[in-house]
DNA sequence: TTGAAAGCGATACCAT
DNA sequence: ATGGTATCGCTTTCAA
């Protein structure tokens, strides 16, 4: 019944069957295809012949097993949906198929386990690396998760890349790429500050998350260097998302909070504040400004459009690539070597800012 | 120098340094491992504690050769930005791991070319199935080269699946998971003609592309059911961006076009349409109504918030995937058993729409 | 219950 | 330029 191998018949063809049906043998046939050793031309022409008759493709497991096999890269993301994410993933991709190299995705939701899991997984699927995107939860063992991470990892001649998040503390094997969060959000709150704004709600983000934090950092240095104080009931924390933007306006507003400016976490948080804003019959940016941090495609659809921090994910998601496929080539570096890459990020000026009225 | 195998010191701990450590056959470390055979409570607390000490993960490839392996899937998309497909993405990339299967993710950025390649290499891989996502051009061999890609996938034990584009006519081995898109224009017009809008620029997307001539055929219909003409010349096709949907718009008020409502392809479309409409200084929806398609999140955040028709996207990831995964378990089935799916859409009412002002 | 050994499909070294 | 074959790491009979 299940006479396995009666003739090529179920299943892939094998290397065998191009073989035998070509009556050469199968290091020929493995020459051809590989294509990077001397072939008669007459050989070529049979295999090639059989190849295409059997519609024929090499067994990509086998192949790494023995050998050579396709570089895979896996980006490991929290939540496939976030825009931004999505760019730094289409910058790991493109670079990847460059090379002709694999991605594989994954999505943790936010949980360590799955996490874990997944980047054993990954070590498992023995990929060149893994890349961890987005800010991160700087809980207590957060440090040690990445260092085992890493350690891991590199035993396994693989690497951990970590994208739009801090470096990992001490000599740990592992590449950052990131970007000069605090900075951006330092330039985004002076411009506020140097519109003349004194009294801003700020929604940074979640307390816990090194993205929010830096964001918070900037601002809150921004402020000290304009010698204005920021008031930290003005200091609002929550999930990057559009009804956390709504809520907290529309609660501070509530609350009888005067302030002529709205400086958010991200695009999605200040286009939620935009809309409460409205809500409340208060003009953007006639009455309040508003400002968000990522510039997504978002931010410039939006009415008006939002004045906002660059952040080059798409290039952080090359150059994450880019460092990994290094790296293979020139042989594994040192630990701490350059192993860290800041990109820059800049304000875009476009319509949601404008003086405060009074 | 190179000494291979020195000591499983460099590279990854393989099956039978976990063995030799623990003082085991590999056959019992497999079966550890495996879990799917008796063993004793001794024997697996001996590996197991070697497998902590070694960070032993078994070689994905070298198992899927041998017969094991996880289940893998790849999806295929044209361009990883598009928030539409980012959901399909999510719903197929959550229903896998829910299995303890893996995610491939590969972008043929509409290239033939690529799609082919990516195919070829997904075979490799040995993927349990590729899934292709959104619209497909509509030229002449599209359907002997899907037809191919099938019968292809199906003799390597792998599959094909469609979504979001219709099914391949004829016997050929494909799933096809759809959505009523005809259907969802065809409602959406209707919403429009019932509110007594009679010109309406309509904005199906590329001529070429089946999910806008789907569109457009619903909104001709009901345009028809209506009795109401639909001037050809307040038809524009383009791409399902932003740009296409203010430009557009732009060139039609230049050209003097009189229209009340415009029924967009995309809420991205619909997007760019009312942000023109406003920088010619009409008001949406007051002056203009203006109506979109997917639902996407950006539909209910811009202002106003759009009205639109609901895809369930994320759904159909998890559905595509669930086919998938039925088909393995019990066993393949025959060609054209159940293998066309197509879920409902719907208008969801917001705030974009109002009766024509005169 | 445990071990030995035969593949799985391809690569690359060693002969010819 | 070609062919034979050991080998990659693991799973799975087949014996013991």
């Amino acid at each position: 019944m299940s006479q396995r191998k009666a003739s090529g018949d179920s299943g892939r063809a094998t290397i065998r069957d191009v073989a035998q049906r070509a009556g050469v043998s199968v290091a020929s046939v493995s020459r051809v295809l590989s294509g990077n050793y001397p072939v008669s031309d007459e050989l070529r022409r049979r295999v090639m012949k059989v190849v295409r008759d059997l519609d024929y493709v090499t067994n990509a497991h086998a192949r790494s097993l023995a050998g050579g096999g396709t570089p895979t890269v896996a980006i490991l993301i929290n939540n496939i949906t976030g825009a931004a994410f999505t760019h730094v993933a289409k910058g790991v991709e493109s670079a990847a198929s460059l090379r002709g190299w694999l991605t594989l995705v994954g999505t943790t939701g936010d949980d360590p386990e799955r996490e874990l899991a997944l980047v054993n997984l990954m070590r498992q699927q023995g990929v060149a690396a893994v890349i961890l995107l987005g800010g991160a939860y700087d809980y207590d063992e957060y440090q040690l998760r990445m260092a085992r991470f890493a350690r891991s990892l590199d035993a396994a001649d693989s690497h951990l890349v970590l994208v739009g998040r801090p470096p990992l503390e001490g000599e740990v094997p592992a590449t950052t790429v990131d970007y000069d969060n605090e900075g951006g959000a330092y330039a985004m709150a002076s411009h506020l500050l140097s519109a003349g704004h004194r009294r801003v709600l700020v929604l940074p983000g979640h307390a816990e998350l090194t993205t929010a934090q830096g964001r918070l950092k900037g601002a809150q240095r921004a402020f000290e260097a304009y010698g204005v104080p920021l008031d930290p009931g003005m200091v609002r924390h929550g999930p990057y998302d559009y009804e956390h933007g709504y809520d907290a306006v529309e609660e501070s507003l509530r609350q009888g909070a005067a302030f002529t400016a709205v400086l958010a976490g991200t695009d999605v948080v200040a286009a939620g504040a935009a809309q409460a804003l409205r809500a409340a019959g208060l003009r953007v940016p006639e009455d309040v400004s508003v400002v968000g941090y990522d510039d997504i495609p978002l931010a410039s659809q939006l009415t008006p459009q939002l004045t906002t921090v660059h952040v080059p994910y798409e290039e952080m998601g090359r150059a994450a690539l880019r460092a990994v496929a290094d790296r293979r080539e020139s042989g594994r570096r040192r630990v701490g070597d350059a192993d860290h890459l800041v990109l820059g990020t800049h304000v875009v000026v476009r319509q949601s800012v404008r003086p405060p009225s009074q």
